[in-house]
DNA sequence: CTGAAAGCGCTAACAT
DNA sequence: ATGTTAGCGCTTTCAG
């Protein structure tokens, strides 16, 4: 009773009626007597139907299927919202599939090839390289919805832009307002908009805080270990009163750091992290946060990637900016209060 | 020029042949002239046709779609492991699908009815549930291959197992060799195969090396925090030489409580971590961990994979046990020769 | 409200 | 070596 695959000609004879009102009966479409339904359905059941996506697909052409173009899962953020988007989706019949690229070019472009034959009906992309021509020509040309994730790219689509300038500003702004003025930012060197825009966020607020840039640390990538440049600072005599640490590896390294150096939170230094975690929500003491709102996020990606494959065509919404908050927890205190 | 679907006809046509000759040359399939298949593959990126994969599984009875079912992917392991796979298959022209759970079995079981619906190819598990009839009942009936990760369940199929019961024996020899006889474990409680074998492995180790058990902690997940247990172990005067800890999440809980009771690694204690991952590789010092080789483990994942689609009828591959490593780093010394 | 039939794009079997 | 054709399982007209 396993293997035989049932059709849903199957099902029809099974139920006595015919395939297209089998059809109509399964996916609930209008015009079926609730009897006549109900039999359908029983008679389903009693087969262990399982429709079979791809005639689906073929015939009606729509996938039910979104795909998600990520660099990299082991990135919690992503994660997590992959997670959520997942979740989200599947209440509306909807499977997600997901393509990660180590940030690699070439297999950015042969995933979106994949989404097209795949005949995915929308996608959502945050990809390494938001200026390629080659990429975006790919995109401009995409056959479906296309919801761009936190880059600045020429292509039509709806997007989310996390506010990694606000964020910066506001950190700096909290330090500032709690007398720090040595403010040392360990922000990842980025080639696309989130790097670049937190970068340029923390120079605008300290010039706008009237406060000297005292120093930065640009580790390389979101994995780079921080520990040696981090211990160089102290030993060169140099003493910030507070961090701006953003990403969880790196966070890892710079409290690993600190924690070498003899330095203890917050009454040595105070550090302020960009990005909730499980890190920065389980160190003892807990490490005050910018945050996006996950739930918030999520929402704002999944709805307006459904609004579009409904097909409600309304202009693209290009400019939504999700902003990060603050969440106040016991890793940053007054300058100079420290033990 | 973008949304015009192009066909294989299209190709055909413009090449000047037959709709059967293009698809034997763009599958590269034998019996097409050399020159033939040129002009077809020319027409083909000429016209930038894309094939499409509804209708291919649906004649050839083939999605060339892998799928994944894992609890989470915020797990290190499983997200390289998902990264890895998905690459090796490509090579191979499959797509490769994830799904996530959550641990959760409604979704566990609606998970694996969707990979039915969508025709998939095969499918690589680690369920939470590894007992549930429901789920069990389906994954007998499952119309492609079953490849089993690291759990212990009564269904067909090959299977790769993590050697977690070596890998505690090893870490125990490990630190009884260096002198170390109070030896705290800090590992996950867990309910299926990995969490019972650590726990097992642990205990007989340390009846086979002649020690008493010192204690225990069993963090409830694998994200729970353990920074209060860590404390209130050294508070109660007891005192450990050496930890063995597994998890990322975990082992980052542990050495922020070991940070701040101002213990030093290796110095004060020793610590081992099960599973390799940043953390361990970049802590400083850097952990001496029990690791799976990657690279290894993804072979040993995606080649029976691979063969089993071909249809090589061979018998279930049921015991093949994947052994951990010994990585030797800087977080353990000699018992009692710290500063 | 239901049945009959066309056909989505492709591959595979059968002709030539 | 290439052309022709049937039909995968389903949704969707179009009749009735």
């Amino acid at each position: 009773m396993p293997k035989s695959k049932v059709t849903i000609r199957d099902v029809a004879r099974e139920a006595g009626v015919s395939i297209g009102t089998a059809s109509r009966a399964i996916n609930d479409a209008p015009g079926v007597q609730g009897r006549t339904r109900d039999l359908v359905l029983a008679a389903a059941r009693a087969l262990d139907y399982q429709p079979n996506a791809a005639a689906r697909a073929l015939r009606s052409r729509s996938s039910r299927l979104i795909g998600c173009l990520f660099a990299d899962v082991e990135n919690p953020l992503f994660a997590r919202l992959y997670n959520a988007l997942q979740d989200r989706w599947a209440e509306e019949g909807f499977v997600t599939m997901l393509s990660t690229t180590s940030g690699r070019l070439d297999r950015e472009i042969r995933s979106l090839e994949i989404f097209v034959e795949r005949g995915l009906d929308a996608i959502v992309i945050a990809p390494n390289h938001e200026r390629d021509p080659g990429l975006l020509h790919v995109l401009k040309n995409f056959p479906a919805p296309v919801f761009i994730l936190d880059r600045d790219m020429a292509v039509p689509g709806d997007r989310l832009l996390f506010d990694h300038q606000g964020a910066m500003r506001a950190a700096v702004q909290y330090l500032a307002a709690l007398g720090h003025r040595d403010i040392l930012p360990v922000l990842s060197h980025g080639d696309s908009r989130p790097g670049q825009l937190r970068h340029a966020g923390f120079d605008m607020a300290m010039r706008e805080a009237g406060l000297p840039v005292f120093g930065k640390i640009e580790p390389e990538t979101q994995n780079s270990l921080v520990f040696n440049e981090i211990v160089e600072v102290f030993s060169g005599g140099a003493r910030p009163s507070a961090l701006i640490v953003q990403g969880t590896q790196i966070l890892s390294s710079t409290l690993n750091a600190l924690a070498s150096l003899g330095l203890r939170i917050p009454d040595d230094i105070s550090v302020m992290a960009i990005g909730d975690s499980d890190m920065t929500r389980g160190h003892v003491p807990p490490i005050t946060t910018m945050a996006l709102d996950h739930l918030e996020t999520v929402r704002r990606i999944a709805d307006p990637v459904l609004t579009r494959i409904k097909g409600l065509d309304q202009d693209d919404d290009t400019g939504a900016l999700q902003a990060y908050s603050l969440i106040e927890r016991a890793s940053c205190i007054k300058a100079g209060s420290g033990g």
